[in-house]
DNA sequence: TAAATGATGTTAAAGACTGTTAAAAGCCTC
DNA sequence: GAGGCTTTTAACAGTCTTTAACATCATTTA
């Protein structure tokens, strides 16, 4: 069971749904049915998913929309779009969301099964990863335990800390936007949570200031850069 | 992962794109794939890419004015165009604007593999370059870190004048279009973004002045020019 | 060539954004 | 319901970007 891939499937017709949730189950994939976008989303935030499958059409968050949320606090995880018809030019907007693939709607299980593959295969995400750590130059940050490590000392991390580390270390090297962090986080962006965010910055900034190479650069009106040299 | 040359990939054409995406992925190019030239352009802003791969025809923004925007903050990274049939005129006017070669639509794959490593080849590109740290006259200026270094001392700059000074850097001893500058830093090169601009040419030459040998050029009506003597 | 027009140089102020600390409020456990 | 921890709010300092103002320079026009 430990090395199962996770799939998110985001589709609001039940039926369908169900469907193929039963069949991907039944070929060996841990799968979480969300029936919108906005329960996507949350299932996103809170899971850990190697793979998802959203509808483009949903009502509440459309599978677009949801597409780009994600991109934003996850540059990487492979996504594969349902679309109804041949909607030429939402699947074009789909595309630049982020999307690997997409599917026209009467499709077969086995293609949808093989496209899958495909792009798990190319992606060479060698089984699910997630990765349960990650190296902050000299720290090792394990979100799971919200431990934070460096030379045999260990400290634990709030669970503010931990998640807005882990959105850092997933976009290493890479502008998290405020807004992006701000909705994964807190759930929503106004002003009081950024300004809350800003005082767990310095917190974190707090924790990391024993490795001096390492920093937690603003972008200005933007967001945040956890900086790692090479 | 780390030594992956980048590909911008330009297509609207979904199915094409698609494929053409995951074979060069499959080869080993780290692709990203862009289904309009607006979008094609934002990515290339962002992102640090070591070659271009641009369909002529697109809808939003034809790859031709696209390939005309690129040059004018990029003199260098390479580009290919895709173009239908044998549509002369075009193909030329993709060669002015900066075009390294070009391809006409039904082609194979291997064969573009074949253009793209004969183009990396003679721009002896070695490897995935995008270099890290600028010399300037006396100093040394990391863009990464918005870094700016002379004789120890190093001071830090802030987004916006770390972005210009990246752009003059990259057009070292050429012009830097008004235009360009604004569409890449400021992303839109309305009359107040210009004298915004201007405002920080002068915080930039403030920086730069422990160094006399070099300078930021006006030139009158069309942009900037980083002086460096050879 | 002088005046007019437009572009740029520069500084300062205004406004928005961020950094940081500390106090207040919330939450959980015993 | 007291104590300990987490999170939010408040307060203030500091930084970044834009706008305004005025001086200067370049080019065009009369």
């Amino acid at each position: 069971m430990e090395n199962q891939i996770k799939v998110l499937l985001v589709e609001d017709d039940i039926n369908l749904g169900a469907l193929l949730k039963d069949y991907l189950i039944a070929k060996g994939y841990d799968t979480v049915l969300r029936t919108n976008g906005q329960d996507g989303y949350d299932a996103f935030v809170k899971g850990e998913f190697d793979f998802l499958i959203l509808d483009v059409m949903m009502p509440v968050k459309d599978g677009i929309t949801l597409a780009k949320e994600i991109r934003g606090i996850d540059k990487t995880v492979p996504m594969l779009f349902l679309t109804a018809k041949s909607m030429k030019e939402d699947t074009l907007e789909g595309f630049n969301a982020g999307a690997d693939d997409y599917m026209t709607k009467p499709f077969s299980m086995e293609e949808l099964l093989a496209r899958m593959n495909a792009i798990l295969r190319r992606t060479s995400n060698d089984g699910p990863k997630e990765s349960n750590s990650y190296q902050i130059g000299k720290f090792l940050f394990k979100p799971k335990e919200r431990l934070l490590e460096i030379e045999g000392e260990s400290s634990r991390l709030t669970t503010k800390e931990s998640d807005l580390l882990k959105l850092l270390c997933k976009n290493a090297n890479g502008i998290l936007e405020r807004n992006d962090a701000l909705k994964a986080v807190w759930g929503d962006d106004n002003y009081f949570n950024g300004r809350s965010m800003d005082v767990y910055i310095a917190k974190l900034r707090k924790h990391l200031k024993r490795d001096n190479k390492i920093e937690i650069m603003n972008i200005h009106g933007r967001g945040f850069k956890l900086y790692l040299p090479d």
